[in-house]
DNA sequence: TACGATATTGATACCAAGTATCAGTAAGTG
DNA sequence: CACTTACTGATACTTGGTATCAATATCGTA
Protein backbone atom coordinates (compact mmCIF):
# COMPACT_ATOMS: atom_id res chain seq x y z
CA UNK A 1 0.00 0.00 0.00
CA UNK A 2 2.04 3.42 1.10
CA UNK A 3 5.36 3.23 0.44
CA UNK A 4 8.13 5.94 2.05
CA UNK A 5 7.40 9.23 -0.15
CA UNK A 6 10.90 9.62 -0.55
CA UNK A 7 13.66 7.98 -2.86
CA UNK A 8 10.90 5.73 -3.90
CA UNK A 9 13.18 5.44 -7.72
CA UNK A 10 10.80 3.60 -9.39
CA UNK A 11 13.30 3.09 -12.24
CA UNK A 12 12.01 1.41 -14.93
CA UNK A 13 15.05 -0.48 -15.89
CA UNK A 14 14.70 -2.81 -13.17
CA UNK A 15 14.07 -6.44 -15.31
CA UNK A 16 14.08 -9.34 -12.91
CA UNK A 17 14.05 -11.57 -15.84
CA UNK A 18 17.67 -10.43 -17.18
CA UNK A 19 19.06 -10.57 -13.68
CA UNK A 20 18.64 -13.97 -14.19
CA UNK A 21 19.90 -14.21 -17.41
CA UNK A 22 23.21 -12.46 -16.38
CA UNK A 23 23.89 -14.94 -14.01
CA UNK A 24 23.44 -17.57 -16.89
CA UNK A 25 20.24 -18.52 -15.97
CA UNK A 26 18.10 -19.59 -18.72
CA UNK A 27 14.99 -17.87 -19.73
CA UNK A 28 11.97 -20.38 -18.88
CA UNK A 29 8.24 -20.04 -18.45
CA UNK A 30 8.23 -20.75 -14.85
CA UNK A 31 10.82 -18.61 -13.87
CA UNK A 32 9.44 -15.88 -16.01
CA UNK A 33 5.99 -16.31 -14.27
CA UNK A 34 7.91 -15.66 -11.33
CA UNK A 35 9.48 -12.79 -12.39
CA UNK A 36 6.15 -11.09 -14.24
CA UNK A 37 4.31 -11.59 -10.51
CA UNK A 38 6.87 -10.03 -8.68
CA UNK A 39 7.57 -7.36 -10.61
CA UNK A 40 3.39 -6.59 -10.89
CA UNK A 41 3.65 -6.56 -6.79
CA UNK A 42 3.91 -2.77 -5.70
CA UNK A 43 5.28 -4.30 -2.21
CA UNK A 44 7.23 -6.79 -0.40
CA UNK A 45 6.13 -10.00 -0.74
CA UNK A 46 6.99 -13.48 0.93
CA UNK A 47 7.58 -16.67 -0.98
CA UNK A 48 4.51 -18.16 0.55
CA UNK A 49 2.26 -15.72 -0.74
CA UNK A 50 4.22 -15.96 -4.35
CA UNK A 51 3.41 -19.62 -4.44
CA UNK A 52 -0.26 -19.49 -3.51
CA UNK A 53 -0.34 -16.55 -6.41
CA UNK A 54 1.61 -19.03 -8.77
CA UNK A 55 -0.54 -22.17 -7.91
CA UNK A 56 0.85 -23.63 -11.50
CA UNK A 57 4.82 -23.31 -10.43
CA UNK A 58 6.13 -25.74 -8.45
CA UNK A 59 6.98 -24.13 -4.70
CA UNK A 60 10.82 -25.49 -5.28
CA UNK A 61 10.58 -23.55 -8.37
CA UNK A 62 9.59 -20.81 -7.20
CA UNK A 63 11.99 -20.76 -3.90
CA UNK A 64 14.82 -21.37 -6.27
CA UNK A 65 14.23 -18.55 -8.17
CA UNK A 66 13.89 -15.86 -5.20
CA UNK A 67 17.16 -17.40 -4.00
CA UNK A 68 18.99 -16.80 -7.41
CA UNK A 69 17.35 -13.03 -7.76
CA UNK A 70 18.92 -12.37 -4.05
CA UNK A 71 21.99 -13.97 -4.72
CA UNK A 72 21.84 -11.77 -8.19
CA UNK A 73 21.23 -8.73 -6.06
CA UNK A 74 17.61 -8.07 -7.75
CA UNK A 75 15.52 -9.05 -4.58
CA UNK A 76 16.50 -7.84 -1.25
CA UNK A 77 15.48 -10.03 2.01
CA UNK A 78 13.93 -8.77 4.96
CA UNK A 79 14.23 -10.63 7.95
CA UNK A 80 10.86 -9.92 9.68
CA UNK A 81 10.76 -10.26 13.77
CA UNK A 82 8.00 -12.49 13.59
CA UNK A 83 7.04 -14.37 10.34
CA UNK A 84 8.32 -15.67 7.28
CA UNK A 85 11.08 -13.64 5.54
CA UNK A 86 9.94 -10.86 3.34
CA UNK A 87 11.37 -10.16 -0.08
CA UNK A 88 11.35 -6.35 -2.03
CA UNK A 89 12.30 -5.58 -5.09
CA UNK A 90 16.27 -3.71 -4.47
CA UNK A 91 15.51 -0.68 -7.06
CA UNK A 92 17.97 1.69 -5.11
CA UNK A 93 21.54 0.99 -4.32
CA UNK A 94 21.72 0.80 -1.13
CA UNK A 95 18.68 1.93 1.13
CA UNK A 96 16.95 0.83 4.01
CA UNK A 97 13.15 -0.44 4.80
CA UNK A 98 9.76 1.35 6.92
CA UNK A 99 8.01 -1.88 7.60
CA UNK A 100 4.31 -0.76 9.04
CA UNK A 101 3.59 -2.58 11.99
CA UNK A 102 0.31 -2.52 11.84
CA UNK A 103 -0.69 -3.48 7.84
CA UNK A 104 2.98 -4.72 7.22
CA UNK A 105 3.27 -2.43 4.40
CA UNK A 106 7.34 -1.95 3.31
CA UNK A 107 8.70 1.18 1.60
CA UNK A 108 12.21 1.90 1.09
CA UNK A 109 14.34 5.12 2.01
CA UNK A 110 17.77 6.18 1.86
CA UNK A 111 19.23 8.90 3.83
CA UNK A 112 22.75 9.82 3.56
CA UNK A 113 22.91 10.67 7.69
CA UNK A 114 22.93 7.11 8.15
CA UNK A 115 26.16 5.93 5.46
CA UNK A 116 27.62 8.68 7.36
CA UNK A 117 27.03 7.68 10.74
CA UNK A 118 27.86 3.68 9.80
CA UNK A 119 31.17 5.28 8.67
CA UNK A 120 31.75 7.01 12.16
CA UNK A 121 30.93 3.74 14.01
CA UNK A 122 33.53 2.06 12.30
CA UNK A 123 35.91 3.28 15.04
CA UNK A 124 34.02 2.67 17.94
CA UNK A 125 33.06 -1.13 17.56
CA UNK A 126 35.41 -3.87 17.29
CA UNK A 127 35.81 -5.32 14.16
CA UNK A 128 35.67 -5.10 10.53
CA UNK A 129 32.10 -3.80 9.66
CA UNK A 130 31.12 -5.37 6.97
CA UNK A 131 27.77 -4.19 6.40
CA UNK A 132 24.36 -2.97 7.82
CA UNK A 133 20.82 -3.06 8.19
CA UNK A 134 18.01 -0.69 9.24
CA UNK A 135 14.78 -0.94 9.70
CA UNK A 136 12.07 1.77 10.72
CA UNK A 137 9.17 0.41 12.28
CA UNK A 138 6.25 2.75 11.96
CA UNK A 139 2.10 3.12 11.24
CA UNK A 140 2.19 4.13 7.83
CA UNK A 141 -0.15 7.12 6.26
CA UNK A 142 -3.25 4.92 5.46
CA UNK A 143 -3.36 3.01 8.50
CA UNK A 144 -3.51 6.51 10.26
CA UNK A 145 -6.18 7.59 8.50
CA UNK A 146 -8.05 4.20 8.85
CA UNK A 147 -7.41 5.20 12.44
CA UNK A 148 -8.78 8.23 12.58
CA UNK A 149 -11.48 8.04 10.35
CA UNK A 150 -13.46 6.17 13.31
CA UNK A 151 -11.71 2.58 13.58
CA UNK A 152 -14.37 0.96 11.13
CA UNK A 153 -11.96 -1.37 9.85
CA UNK A 154 -10.57 -2.74 13.54
CA UNK A 155 -13.03 -4.99 14.95
CA UNK A 156 -11.44 -8.36 14.06
CA UNK B 1 33.32 -15.36 21.69
CA UNK B 2 34.38 -11.47 21.42
CA UNK B 3 31.30 -9.05 22.30
CA UNK B 4 31.47 -5.56 20.90
CA UNK B 5 34.02 -3.51 23.08
CA UNK B 6 31.75 -0.19 24.13
CA UNK B 7 28.58 -0.85 26.06
CA UNK B 8 29.03 -4.10 27.19
CA UNK B 9 27.38 -2.46 30.45
CA UNK B 10 27.25 -5.77 32.54
CA UNK B 11 25.20 -4.40 35.26
CA UNK B 12 24.43 -6.92 37.58
CA UNK B 13 20.73 -5.97 38.33
CA UNK B 14 19.31 -8.55 35.60
CA UNK B 15 17.71 -11.10 37.08
CA UNK B 16 15.44 -12.88 34.62
CA UNK B 17 13.64 -14.95 37.80
CA UNK B 18 12.48 -11.36 38.88
CA UNK B 19 11.46 -10.25 35.54
CA UNK B 20 9.40 -13.60 35.09
CA UNK B 21 7.79 -13.18 38.97
CA UNK B 22 6.84 -9.86 38.06
CA UNK B 23 4.50 -10.60 35.67
CA UNK B 24 3.42 -12.81 37.84
CA UNK B 25 4.99 -15.84 36.73
CA UNK B 26 5.97 -19.04 39.13
CA UNK B 27 9.08 -19.32 39.73
CA UNK B 28 9.47 -23.23 39.12
CA UNK B 29 12.03 -25.34 39.07
CA UNK B 30 12.53 -25.68 34.75
CA UNK B 31 12.15 -21.94 34.49
CA UNK B 32 15.26 -21.18 37.07
CA UNK B 33 17.25 -23.53 34.93
CA UNK B 34 16.25 -21.98 32.29
CA UNK B 35 17.29 -18.34 33.48
CA UNK B 36 20.41 -19.46 34.68
CA UNK B 37 21.24 -21.36 31.65
CA UNK B 38 21.07 -17.56 29.75
CA UNK B 39 22.29 -15.40 32.37
CA UNK B 40 25.29 -17.96 32.28
CA UNK B 41 25.96 -17.56 28.66
CA UNK B 42 27.54 -14.58 27.46
CA UNK B 43 26.74 -14.29 23.45
CA UNK B 44 23.40 -14.19 22.05
CA UNK B 45 21.63 -17.59 21.83
CA UNK B 46 19.10 -19.82 19.99
CA UNK B 47 16.37 -21.36 21.01
CA UNK B 48 17.36 -24.71 19.90
CA UNK B 49 20.71 -24.10 21.10
CA UNK B 50 19.05 -23.90 24.59
CA UNK B 51 17.00 -26.85 24.08
CA UNK B 52 19.95 -29.00 23.89
CA UNK B 53 22.12 -27.05 26.77
CA UNK B 54 18.91 -28.54 29.00
CA UNK B 55 17.69 -31.92 27.90
CA UNK B 56 16.23 -31.68 31.22
CA UNK B 57 13.56 -29.05 30.35
CA UNK B 58 10.95 -29.55 27.80
CA UNK B 59 10.87 -28.15 24.39
CA UNK B 60 7.78 -26.11 24.84
CA UNK B 61 8.97 -24.76 27.95
CA UNK B 62 11.82 -23.47 27.12
CA UNK B 63 10.54 -21.58 24.24
CA UNK B 64 7.80 -20.64 26.12
CA UNK B 65 9.62 -19.33 28.86
CA UNK B 66 11.82 -17.36 26.13
CA UNK B 67 8.20 -15.37 24.93
CA UNK B 68 7.73 -14.35 28.52
CA UNK B 69 11.16 -12.87 29.19
CA UNK B 70 10.94 -11.33 25.41
CA UNK B 71 7.34 -9.92 26.32
CA UNK B 72 8.83 -8.67 29.67
CA UNK B 73 11.45 -6.87 27.75
CA UNK B 74 14.20 -9.06 29.61
CA UNK B 75 15.05 -10.66 26.71
CA UNK B 76 15.53 -8.93 22.99
CA UNK B 77 14.77 -10.65 19.78
CA UNK B 78 17.30 -10.87 16.68
CA UNK B 79 15.76 -11.03 13.40
CA UNK B 80 18.59 -13.45 11.58
CA UNK B 81 18.44 -13.37 7.86
CA UNK B 82 19.44 -16.91 7.14
CA UNK B 83 18.49 -19.00 10.20
CA UNK B 84 16.75 -18.86 13.55
CA UNK B 85 15.98 -16.13 15.29
CA UNK B 86 18.44 -15.19 18.16
CA UNK B 87 18.38 -14.04 21.57
CA UNK B 88 20.41 -11.85 23.81
CA UNK B 89 19.62 -10.40 27.36
CA UNK B 90 18.41 -6.97 27.32
CA UNK B 91 20.86 -5.16 29.47
CA UNK B 92 21.28 -1.91 27.97
CA UNK B 93 17.99 0.06 27.54
CA UNK B 94 17.75 1.38 23.97
CA UNK B 95 20.64 -0.79 21.55
CA UNK B 96 21.51 -2.15 18.82
CA UNK B 97 23.64 -5.30 17.73
CA UNK B 98 27.02 -6.48 15.73
CA UNK B 99 26.54 -9.88 14.56
CA UNK B 100 29.66 -11.61 12.96
CA UNK B 101 29.55 -13.03 10.01
CA UNK B 102 31.77 -15.45 10.71
CA UNK B 103 31.17 -16.86 14.22
CA UNK B 104 27.91 -15.70 14.75
CA UNK B 105 28.75 -13.46 17.51
CA UNK B 106 26.47 -10.83 18.59
CA UNK B 107 27.36 -7.72 20.48
CA UNK B 108 25.65 -4.79 21.57
CA UNK B 109 26.24 -1.49 21.12
CA UNK B 110 24.94 2.27 21.67
CA UNK B 111 25.36 5.28 19.93
CA UNK B 112 23.78 8.40 20.14
CA UNK B 113 23.96 9.61 16.51
CA UNK B 114 21.82 6.76 15.37
CA UNK B 115 19.09 8.28 17.85
CA UNK B 116 19.51 11.36 16.46
CA UNK B 117 19.40 10.40 12.71
CA UNK B 118 15.90 8.82 13.81
CA UNK B 119 14.55 12.42 14.65
CA UNK B 120 15.69 14.10 11.55
CA UNK B 121 14.53 10.51 9.42
CA UNK B 122 11.07 11.67 10.91
CA UNK B 123 9.79 14.62 8.85
CA UNK B 124 11.07 12.29 5.46
CA UNK B 125 9.11 9.57 6.45
CA UNK B 126 5.45 8.95 5.18
CA UNK B 127 3.67 7.88 8.61
CA UNK B 128 4.35 7.56 12.67
CA UNK B 129 7.90 6.17 13.50
CA UNK B 130 7.02 3.63 16.28
CA UNK B 131 10.75 1.65 16.48
CA UNK B 132 13.81 0.98 14.64
CA UNK B 133 16.21 -1.65 14.63
CA UNK B 134 19.60 -1.62 13.48
CA UNK B 135 22.17 -4.33 13.04
CA UNK B 136 25.70 -4.23 11.80
CA UNK B 137 27.48 -6.94 10.18
CA UNK B 138 31.06 -7.41 11.10
CA UNK B 139 34.04 -9.78 10.99
CA UNK B 140 34.87 -9.58 15.08
CA UNK B 141 37.98 -9.52 16.32
CA UNK B 142 38.55 -12.96 17.19
CA UNK B 143 37.56 -13.92 13.59
CA UNK B 144 39.93 -11.52 11.98
CA UNK B 145 42.76 -13.00 14.24
CA UNK B 146 42.22 -16.24 13.71
CA UNK B 147 41.78 -15.40 9.75
CA UNK B 148 45.41 -13.86 9.95
CA UNK B 149 47.06 -16.58 11.99
CA UNK B 150 47.17 -18.55 8.95
CA UNK B 151 43.57 -19.79 8.50
CA UNK B 152 44.33 -22.94 10.23
CA UNK B 153 40.93 -23.42 11.48
CA UNK B 154 39.11 -22.97 8.12
CA UNK B 155 38.57 -25.75 6.30
CA UNK B 156 35.62 -27.66 7.00
C1' DT C 1 14.60 -27.52 -37.80
C1' DA C 2 15.99 -31.29 -35.62
C1' DC C 3 19.49 -33.00 -32.21
C1' DG C 4 21.41 -33.64 -28.00
C1' DA C 5 23.89 -32.09 -23.91
C1' DT C 6 22.54 -29.85 -20.05
C1' DA C 7 19.76 -26.95 -17.12
C1' DT C 8 15.36 -26.89 -15.13
C1' DT C 9 11.14 -28.51 -13.20
C1' DG C 10 8.05 -30.13 -9.70
C1' DA C 11 6.13 -34.07 -6.98
C1' DT C 12 7.65 -36.00 -3.09
C1' DA C 13 9.89 -36.69 0.88
C1' DC C 14 12.30 -34.63 4.14
C1' DC C 15 14.13 -31.31 7.80
C1' DA C 16 14.07 -27.58 11.23
C1' DA C 17 11.76 -24.29 14.03
C1' DG C 18 8.08 -23.47 16.57
C1' DT C 19 3.11 -24.07 18.50
C1' DA C 20 -1.28 -26.50 20.31
C1' DT C 21 -2.98 -30.13 23.13
C1' DC C 22 -3.71 -32.20 27.27
C1' DA C 23 -3.03 -35.58 30.97
C1' DG C 24 -0.12 -35.45 34.74
C1' DT C 25 2.52 -32.70 38.17
C1' DA C 26 4.16 -28.96 40.99
C1' DA C 27 3.27 -24.32 43.43
C1' DG C 28 1.18 -21.64 46.39
C1' DT C 29 -2.87 -20.80 49.56
C1' DG C 30 -5.93 -21.56 53.36
C1' DC D 1 -2.81 -31.36 54.34
C1' DA D 2 -6.00 -30.45 50.77
C1' DC D 3 -7.16 -28.02 46.93
C1' DT D 4 -7.10 -24.84 43.19
C1' DT D 5 -4.52 -23.28 39.62
C1' DA D 6 -0.42 -22.74 36.97
C1' DC D 7 2.98 -25.28 34.84
C1' DT D 8 5.25 -29.11 32.43
C1' DG D 9 6.58 -31.94 28.72
C1' DA D 10 5.57 -35.84 25.43
C1' DT D 11 3.36 -35.81 21.37
C1' DA D 12 1.42 -34.45 17.31
C1' DC D 13 1.01 -30.90 14.29
C1' DT D 14 2.05 -26.62 11.34
C1' DT D 15 4.86 -23.81 8.69
C1' DG D 16 8.80 -22.46 5.97
C1' DG D 17 12.14 -24.17 3.34
C1' DT D 18 15.50 -27.68 1.07
C1' DA D 19 17.21 -32.29 -1.20
C1' DT D 20 16.16 -35.80 -4.50
C1' DC D 21 15.48 -37.33 -8.89
C1' DA D 22 12.93 -38.89 -12.99
C1' DA D 23 10.75 -36.37 -16.55
C1' DT D 24 10.99 -32.27 -19.37
C1' DA D 25 12.26 -27.86 -21.50
C1' DT D 26 16.11 -24.84 -23.32
C1' DC D 27 19.23 -23.48 -26.47
C1' DG D 28 23.59 -23.80 -29.10
C1' DT D 29 24.83 -26.21 -32.98
C1' DA D 30 24.87 -29.05 -37.07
Amino acid sequence: MTSSTLSTTRSAEVNLGNALEDRGLRRTTARTAVTDRIEGLSDAFTAEQLCRDLPGVGRATVYRTIRHLVDAGALCKLAILDGAPMYSIARIEHHHHTVCSRCGAVGEFRHSTVERVMRSLANEIAGDIIGHRMEIFITCNSCLAELAAGNSTING
